[in-house]
DNA sequence: AAGCAATGGATTTTT
DNA sequence: TCCATTGCTT
C-alpha cells in the first residue's frame, strides 16, 4: 500500500519541501516496482522528474542507471530540461526518451545483432503507405480487395501485437494473404535497410528476448525503468519494459532488473484506437507484484465547479482504478453551458465571449478551443478571422511531413544509402526529368527478377528510358561523391541546388513558402547539429555526465563485445552521435521528430485544437465546443460500452484542461459533409452536477425544419422553453424520441414533419413484419422516393423506403 | 506529362 | 462541404 514515511536523509532536501505527502511518498520510494495513478493537474512530471533527481543526490542510482520512457518527444524534452534544472547533470548521455527514440539509439548500438545496417532509415507513416504501394503494384495485389491503407493498418497492428507473420493466427483466404504481403514487406523493408516505427519497437524487444548477453547487460544497467502516461502503452511496449525489467519469460532469477515507476491515469487512456491498452495497467500490478501504489489527487490547476463535473462525469464509467480530484481552490466560476441553434451561432457566441475574456485582461494564448473532430474547426476559424481576432490551429502537416521537405529528405537518404528504393521512386522524376510510368516499370520488374535495388538495376537498362533513369543515378552517384566530407549544412545545400529541388520551387507561382521552407531546412540542420554538439569532445561528455564506466562495470566483458558485436558507442550508453555521420543523425531526427505543426507559433492567438491533442495542456479558459450526441460522443464510439467509455474519458480530459473558467456548449444543427444534421445535446450534460453548471440559454424554440420555415432562432431566448428539448408544440422535437445518435440527416429540404409522406406521419407507431413495432422519427421524398427514418426497439433505427418496406400503422 | 473532372471518403494521433 | 486520389483528356 502507500508508503507515507520519509526516510530521514531524504527529508531535509529542498527538492522534497514543496511536494505534498503523496508526491513525496511517490518520489521517495524504495526501489521497488510502483504505481502512481497521477491525476489531471496533479504534478505528474514533478514526481517523475523529483524522482529521478532524488535518486541522483541520494547516491542510490548512477545517471547511467536510470532509463526514463515517455510518448512524445515533447514529454522526454521536458523531463531533460526539468532535471538539468534539478541537478547539474548531462541529460542528453542518460536514457531519456521516447519508446521509439531509445529503440533507436539501442538498435543503432546493436546493428549487427538486429541484422540491420548501422545507417538504417526510418519510414514515417507516410513512407511506410507508399511502400506498401509500391509492393502491391509489384505484386499485383488487387486493391480493391486489399486497400493499401488496410494493409498497413494490419501490418502496424501486428507489430503492435508483438507478431511477425510465422505467428499470425489466419483463418481465413483473405487474412491469409495479407500474413503474406506482410511477409513480402518485411523482406522488402529488409532488402532496403529501412525500418517503420512499430519495426523499430519489435526489433528491439526481439533482441532483447533473443540474445541473453544483450538482455542480460541491460537488465543488469537500468536499476530505475520510468514509465510516463503508461496507460497509453501498447501490448509490444509493455512487454519490452517487462523484458528490460527482468520480469518477462527470460527472467532470471539470479539476476533481478530494475525497479519500474509506472505513472499513469486510467481516466485519460485516450488511445485505444491506436492500440493502447489501459489493461497494461492492472497487468503491470498483478504481474510484477506491485506493492506500492500511490494516488495522486490534488489538483493544482482548477477551481472545484470544473473537477466536480470532472470527478462527476467520470463516475460514470465503470472499471476504474478509481480516483477523485481535489482541490484547496474555491469552487470559482460556474461551467458555463450554451446552446446555440446553428455551428456558425455557436462560433459567433463563443467569438463574442472571447472578446469579453481578453477585454477582462486574459491573454489569448490562455483561451482555448476544444473540439472533438478537425473538420469543426473550419467555422470557428471562420468566425475568429471574421472577427480579426489572432488564432493558432494545432494538427496538420508538420514541418519534416510537407512535400518538398520529404522531397529534400529523400535526396539526403539516396545520398546515404543507394538502395532505398521508397526514396528512390519518390524523387526519380522529381523534379521532372522525363521520365515516365512506363519505364520506371520496367526497371521495377528488372529489380524484382534480379533480386536488387532499383538503383542497382539500372545498369542493365536499355533505351532511351534506360539512359534518362541512369542519368539521374549518375546525378546522385555524382553528388554522393561531391558531398563527402562536407559538413550537413553544405551537403544540404548543395543537393538542393544540384536536385534541382530549388530551381523547381523558384520557377513555380505559389512555390515562394516551399523555397523558404526548404531553407529552413538548412537551418533546421544547422541547430540539429549545434544542439547533437557533432564534434564535441566526447571524453568531456563522458565526464561532465559522470558516467565514465569501464565495459566490465556495466556487465560485459570484452569477449561478448566481440562475441555479441555489442558496439563501443552502448557502452558509451549508446550515443549514436560518436559514430554516426551527421547526415544520418539528421534523417533520424526528421523521422523521430517530425517537429512543430503550429502556425504562427508564438503570437498571443486563441489556441484552436482537438481534445486529443489537448491532453497534457492547460490554460486558464476553455470553450469545448460541438457537446452534441454523434459528434462528442462520437457516432462512431457510441455502439458499444468501451466506445462510449473511451469517449467520456476524453471528455474527462477535455474539462479538467480549464484552470479557471470552462464553457461547454452544442449546437442544434450543424454543417458536417455538406448536410445539416440535427444533433441533440450531449447525453455527457446529464452526468454533470447541476450545481456547479450555469445554463446559458435555457430556452430555444424547435428548430426552425421541425416546424416550419417561418419560426426563425432569434426569438428563441424570449419564449417560454424550459429544461432541455421542447415537449411543448407539435413539432416534436422531444429527446426520448430519438435513440442513441440523435441525427436527422436533412437532404435538399424535402424533409417533413408537419405533412404526411404516403400516409405516415412522424411520431406515428407503426408494425414492420420484421422489426415489430416501432415509432417514425423522420420522413423525406415523396411517391417512390419516399423514405421513413424509424427506430425499433429491437432493432434500433432503420431507413425504410416506403415503396418497398410493408408498414401497417398502429393505432 | 501535365492539367482537370469525376470520385469517394470524411473520428481521434504519435512515433 | 471539402479533401485527396484517380482516371481521362489534351
Amino acid at each position: 500500500m502507500s508508503l507515507f514515511s520519509t526516510p530521514d536523509h531524504a527529508a531535509q532536501s529542498p527538492l522534497l519541501s514543496t511536494l505534498n505527502p503523496e508526491q513525496r511518498a511517490a518520489v521517495t520510494l524504495p526501489a521497488e516496482h510502483a504505481l502512481i495513478l497521477a491525476g489531471a493537474g496533479s504534478g505528474k512530471t514533478r514526481v517523475l522528474t523529483t524522482r529521478i533527481a532524488w535518486l541522483l543526490q541520494n547516491g542510490l542510482v548512477t545517471p547511467g542507471g536510470i532509463l526514463a520512457v515517455t510518448f512524445t518527444n515533447k514529454a522526454a524534452k521536458e523531463m531533460m530540461t526539468r532535471l538539468s534544472s534539478m541537478l547539474p547533470v548531462n541529460v542528453h548521455g542518460m536514457w531519456i526518451g521516447t519508446f521509439h527514440g531509445l529503440c533507436n539509439r539501442f538498435l543503432r548500438s546493436h546493428f549487427k545483432m538486429a541484422n540491420l545496417p548501422q545507417s538504417f532509415q526510418i519510414l514515417d507513416t507516410q513512407d511506410q503507405l507508399s511502400a506498401i504501394k509500391r509492393l502491391c503494384k509489384q505484386h499485383a495485389i488487387d486493391d480493391e480487395r486489399f486497400p493499401p491503407k488496410q494493409l498497413q493498418w494490419f501490418i502496424s497492428g501486428c507489430k503492435e501485437d508483438g507478431q511477425r507473420p510465422a505467428n499470425v493466427e489466419a483463418r481465413d483466404d483473405e487474412t491469409r494473404r495479407k500474413v503474406e504481403i506482410y511477409q513480402m514487406y518485411e523482406e522488402q523493408c529488409q532488402r532496403e535497410g529501412v525500418v517503420d516505427f512499430g519495426e523499430l519497437m519489435l526489433r528491439s524487444y526481439e533482441l532483447l528476448r533473443d540474445n541473453d548477453p544483450i538482455r542480460a547487460h541491460y537488465q543488469r544497467r537500468f536499476r530505475h525503468i520510468l514509465i510516463d502516461e503508461f496507460q497509453d502503452t501498447n501490448r509490444l511496449q509493455y512487454a519490452w519494459i517487462k523484458m528490460l525489467a527482468g520480469q518477462g519469460a527470460n527472467a532470471s532469477p539470479d539476476m533481478p532488473g530494475g525497479a519500474v515507476l509506472a505513472v499513469g491515469d486510467d481516466d485519460q487512456s485516450i488511445y485505444a484506437f491506436r492500440g493502447a491498452r489501459v489493461g497494461n495497467m492492472a497487468d503491470f500490478v498483478r504481474e510484477f507484484h506491485v506493492q506500492h501504489q500511490i494516488k495522486l489527487e490534488q489538483n493544482y490547476r482548477s477551481y472545484s465547479n470544473i473537477l466536480d463535473s470532472a470527478n462527476a462525469l467520470i463516475s460514470h464509467n465503470g472499471n476504474r482504478l478509481g480516483k477523485n480530484l481535489r482541490t484547496d481552490q474555491g469552487p470559482g466560476e460556474p461551467v458555463r453551458v450554451y446552446e446555440s441553434p446553428s455551428d456558425y451561432a455557436e462560433a459567433q457566441w463563443m467569438v463574442d465571449e472571447m472578446k469579453q475574456l481578453h477585454r477582462e485582461g486574459i491573454d489569448r494564448k490562455e483561451i482555448a478551443v476544444l473540439y472533438r473532430s478537425n473538420a469543426q474547426s473550419r467555422v470557428i476559424e471562420t468566425a475568429l478571422f471574421n472577427a480579426a481576432m489572432p488564432y493558432r490551429v494545432y494538427g496538420g502537416l508538420r514541418f519534416f511531413e510537407r512535400a518538398e521537405i520529404k522531397h529534400a529528405l529523400a535526396y539526403l537518404r539516396l545520398l546515404e544509402n543507394p538502395n532505398d528504393d521508397t526514396s528512390f521512386m519518390r524523387v526519380v522524376n522529381f523534379p521532372a526529368r522525363g521520365i515516365g510510368a512506363r519505364s520506371l516499370e520496367q526497371l521495377q520488374d528488372l529489380a524484382k527478377a534480379t533480386g536488387c535495388s532499383l538503383h542497382d538495376a539500372v545498369s542493365a537498362l536499355t533505351g532511351r528510358a534506360g539512359a534518362a533513369i541512369a542519368g539521374f543515378v549518375a546525378k546522385i552517384d555524382v553528388l554522393r561523391e561531391q558531398t563527402s566530407g562536407l559538413n550537413l549544412r553544405d551537403i544540404i545545400s548543395r543537393m538542393l541546388e544540384d536536385s534541382g529541388l530549388l530551381a523547381h520551387y523558384r520557377a513555380e507561382r505559389e512555390g515562394a513558402d516551399r523555397v523558404e521552407n526548404l531553407e529552413e531546412l538548412v537551418s533546421a540542420a544547422e541547430s540539429f547539429v549545434m544542439q547533437e554538439g557533432f564534434g564535441r569532445d566526447a571524453a568531456g561528455m563522458t565526464q561532465s555526465a559522470g558516467l565514465t564506466q569501464s565495459p566490465a562495470s556495466q556487465g560485459l566483458s570484452g569477449e561478448a563485445i566481440e562475441q555479441y558485436g555489442i558496439e563501443p558507442t552502448d557502452l558509451t550508453f549508446g550515443d549514436t552521435g560518436e559514430t554516426l555521420s551527421p547526415l544520418v543523425a539528421f534523417l533520424t531526427h526528421a523521422a523521430l521528430e517530425a517537429g512543430d505543426n503550429m502556425a504562427q507559433a508564438g503570437q498571443d492567438a486563441i489556441q484552436l485544437m482537438t481534445v486529443h491533442s489537448a491532453k497534457g495542456l492547460e490554460f486558464d479558459c476553455v470553450f469545448i465546443t460541438g457537446v452534441e450526441e454523434g459528434l462528442f460522443p462520437h457516432e462512431n464510439s457510441m455502439s458499444d460500452r468501451d466506445g462510449l467509455e473511451e469517449e467520456r474519458r476524453l471528455m474527462y480530459v477535455a474539462i479538467t484542461r480549464a484552470r479557471q473558467r470552462l464553457y461547454m456548449s452544442h449546437s442544434q444543427t450543424r454543417m458536417l459533409h455538406g448536410q445539416t444534421r440535427f444533433n441533440l445535446k450531449s447525453r455527457f450534460f446529464d452526468e454533470l452536477p447541476e450545481e456547479a453548471l450555469k445554463w446559458l440559454t435555457p430556452k430555444l424554440p424547435a428548430p426552425a425544419a421541425f416546424g416550419g420555415a417561418g419560426r426563425g432562432w432569434q426569438g428563441g431566448n424570449a419564449s417560454g422553453y424550459s429544461g432541455g428539448y421542447g415537449n411543448q408544440g407539435s413539432s416534436g422535437f422531444e429527446s426520448t424520441r430519438y435513440p442513441a445518435g440523435g441525427t436527422v440527416r436533412v437532404e435538399k429540404e424535402v424533409v417533413r414533419r408537419d405533412e404526411s409522406v404516403n400516409g405516415l406521419v412522424v411520431k406515428q407507431k407503426v408494425f414492420h413484419a420484421k422489426f415489430g413495432e416501432g415509432t417514425v422519427l423522420t420522413l423525406e421524398g415523396t411517391g417512390d422516393d419516399a423514405r421513413a427514418q424509424i427506430n425499433f426497439p429491437r432493432h434500433g433505427t432503420k431507413w425504410l423506403a416506403l415503396s418497398v418496406a410493408k408498414l401497417t400503422p398502429v393505432p
